[in-house]
DNA sequence: TGTGTTGGTGTATTTGCTACACTAACCAAT
DNA sequence: ATTGGTTAGTGTAGCAAATACACCAACACA
């Protein structure tokens, strides 16, 4: 037996990772974080946060894992999002990477390099450097999921503190969805769907009126509407 | 190095597989293909068609040359489903699966048992054997799945042959998402996809009035309605 | 007191979904 | 030739959901 490779088999394994596209809304923009790198190969690109899986955790332990390591963070609403497998996706050895996708309210976190990281730090969507392996790929993926989500689901709410005002609500949608949305029917639709109360207080901010501020009635992870 | 376990790692690797949950209408029911296991675990039982990734394929050639191997069938829709990972799914070591679905027309396909299958059948989902592994799980998330997709994307062309009645068109929707559809709203619906064209024949089976067949105007794979 | 800024509200129109029943064309049997 | 049985094929009215659209309210600051 190899010194150095003590875990043999028949066949051939390949490595199996997970990848974590972790979105936050910050200064008005959809933004992800990305790690930099402190090894070979790709060093000092920026990619995912990620990881290897250990032999005693299913993939979304390992992506919530990985997560707590470099960011800090645990709990949040975690999605798998799609298993890439290229046979040449990374040049060390064969990688299957199980990817999932993750949001977070931006200013609870604050992401801290961790061992396999030097630096983490959040990019707007539409200003990515360029990045490691097929990661490029799978940000996009993840792009395309997060909005398709945002109407059949209550994601949206993950990107918010406990209490909100509608006018933040919306402007999560239109930032995800890229577009304006009309504030009248928007404010109709999500009252519509009884899933909010207001909270009785109001947020004061800035020289204009103070906005109501509301809650997740059932703040029970996430749902699918209708 | 161990002379019957040449493939050396310094770290652990789980092995890697494909699944296959393949549907079909038969007999006026949705039904999927099984495959009766000739080795070790669950013998004898009933189990999805798949097998281990090689180390030149991705996970989707994979799935289809299983597909191939056990069915003799190639060049399916085929939709990745979810990735298991269980670290107890599999008693032999640890196994990865990446689950996929497909669909086809049954009278196509002759199941023919392969090496790893001293047998493949068809079987109503309503109706399934006990099966192997966590293959139960894999079959229900997939007819979510599938019914799910039926009102989004042009899959259940799939399950029929080039040409074909609206009212077998009705007939799948009805058997996958198991209630009975209004005649009238359906074929206007439909038709107001813009997605069919009239063959000019007739299908004159049963004594009864022929019905004009149609045919998929842009036989392009799978498309996202709306 | 005036100005600038964001919060908050209703109605009319359009569009899409649902419910619903009869005639047409063919075959088979008499 | 007529009748009965079977599936094919068609339109409209009612309802619900989504859209378009403009003004006053409340506050801070100068």
């Amino acid at each position: 037996m190899p010194v150095n490779q003590p875990y043999c088999y028949t066949h051939p394994h390949p490595a199996v990772t997970t990848d974590i596209v972790l979105f936050t809304i910050r200064e008005e923009s959809l933004q992800v974080l990305l790690i930099q790198r402190t090894n070979p190969p790709f060093r000092q690109m920026w990619a995912l946060p990620g990881g290897f899986l250990n032999m005693d955790e299913n993939l979304e332990q390992c992506a919530n894992r990985e997560l707590l390591e470099e960011t800090g963070i645990d709990g949040l609403y975690l999605e798998q999002l799609y298993t890439f497998s290229a046979p040449d996706r990374d040049p060390r050895e064969r990688v299957i990477s199980a990817t999932y996708f993750a949001l977070t309210q931006s200013d609870t976190l604050h992401p801290k390099a961790g061992s396999d990281a030097q630096e983490a730090a959040w990019f707007p969507i539409s200003g990515l450097p360029d990045l490691a392996f097929d990661h490029a790929e799978i940000v996009e993926l993840a792009r395309q999921r997060l909005a398709a989500k945002l109407n059949y689901s209550t994601i949206a709410f993950q990107l918010l503190p406990e209490t909100f005002t509608l006018s933040q609500l919306q402007a999560v949608y239109e930032t995800i969805l890229d577009e304006k949305l009309d504030k009248r029917n928007f404010r109709k639709g999500v009252l519509a769907r009884n899933i909010l109360m207001e909270t009785g207080d109001y947020s004061r901010t800035g020289n204009h009126r103070p906005a109501k501020t509301y809650r997740v009635i059932n703040p029970t992870r996430v749902e699918i509407i209708k």
